[in-house]
DNA sequence: TAGATTGTTAATCGATTAACAATC
DNA sequence: TAGATTGTTAATCGATTAACAATC
């Protein structure tokens, strides 16, 4: 199928339908349809279709869409089937952590490395380096990379994200919560961590007000 | 002045307001226009304008808002000020880290203890300890908790959710790729690395086909 | 005063939802 | 066939942006 724009919106629900799509056991009937996806994920039925007109070639009528196909479909156009390289920026817990975690994959992230101004000699995580900062040009421009991860204290965040883009990058994943300032071929997508405390919190506030 | 109700879009653009108020010198100006913040963070002015409207008591014309009143208002707003006990289960990697991450404390959250099933005996994580599942009951009983915090792997997320409550709690911050079932009174909130990584890596297949 | 800035009202835009026709 | 389901077109809703009046 031609491949269609989607709006972030729309993008940012793909990756839950495969993962549930994901929890189907193999023995079930190969068809799964809207409706049945849309109560499992608490959504509406037509937002699902329409989704799924947008990465599938369609589903057939009294049937649904057959589940393998979708799974398909879906991985290819987030782009789950080719990896994408990654570098990290800053081996503390989080940056750490990140490294370490093994799940990304099936989401084809591969981080190479890890950078760090001070790192432990010889030190790896997972059999992944943490390497001094100053070769950070060139690992990227050897490697070919073009997704960078930032997990160190916001005051150096820019700092980073700047040398980042000298680096050749395009893509910034950025954990630190700071606005950051770059070009406009540049993608930078804030975790912030603090939108969603901020959310939880809003959210118990309310219950406790309710109470009283 | 009074609590107004905001929506999530406004709520999740607060903390950004927030962090960048606090990079602002002591020794600047006591004042702040809603242009020079929306050229910081690269939004709309009438938004910003829009969005302080609704959390302080308003700017004066020509002058701006004052910084610390703002700052002030939003951390209020936000319930940054009286802080929020929380637990967490999962005592992995990702779980780990962000139980000895000491920064959300600006945020008012407070992780109590880490709950997992096998864990290591008398450990503790930054003076936090981690404590078998069997006990979270009780532990949520005494303590209050409102909010948990969610970093076992997917199998066994909504277990845990359902779990936390059974135990009270109001508010839960997932980390699981999952979709959890919950009722209407309970909110939980998604931090859903995959949501994010798709956003990435879609602009950097853009990227790499505009190349060609 | 003039001009920068706030705050409000109206217009636009995009996304979600509802209604309905098409299909197997 | 009847009914479940898809897919499309239209209506609604909410959020953002634009225009403008008020203010210091």
């Amino acid at each position: 199928m031609e491949r269609k724009e989607v709006s972030k919106s729309v993008l940012k629900r793909l990756p839950s339908y495969l993962a549930y799509l994901k929890t189907i056991p193999e023995d079930a009937s190969p068809y799964i349809s809207a409706t049945a996806m849309a109560n499992a994920l608490g959504m509406g039925e037509v937002q699902v279709r329409k989704d799924l007109a947008l990465v599938s070639d369609g589903g057939r009528p009294k049937i649904g869409y057959l589940r393998e196909g979708l799974i398909e479909d879906i991985s290819q156009f987030l782009g789950y089937d080719n990896t994408t390289d990654a570098i990290l920026v800053g081996a503390g817990k989080l940056g750490q952590a990140l490294l370490g975690y093994s799940g990304f994959e099936a989401y084809g992230l591969n981080i190479l490395a890890a950078f760090d101004t001070n790192p432990k000699a010889d030190k790896t995580v997972d059999g992944k380096p943490i390497i001094p900062v100053e070769r950070m040009e060139s690992f990227c421009r050897t490697n070919k990379v073009l997704m960078g991860i930032i997990t160190v204290p916001s005051e150096h965040a820019q700092e980073v994200c700047d040398r980042m883009i000298a680096c050749g990058i395009k893509a910034i994943w950025n954990f630190a919560p700071v606005h950051l300032d770059v070009p406009g071929n540049i993608l930078v997508q804030n975790e912030n961590m603090a939108t969603s405390l901020a959310v939880l919190s809003m959210h118990l506030q309310a219950q406790i007000k309710e109470k009283k």
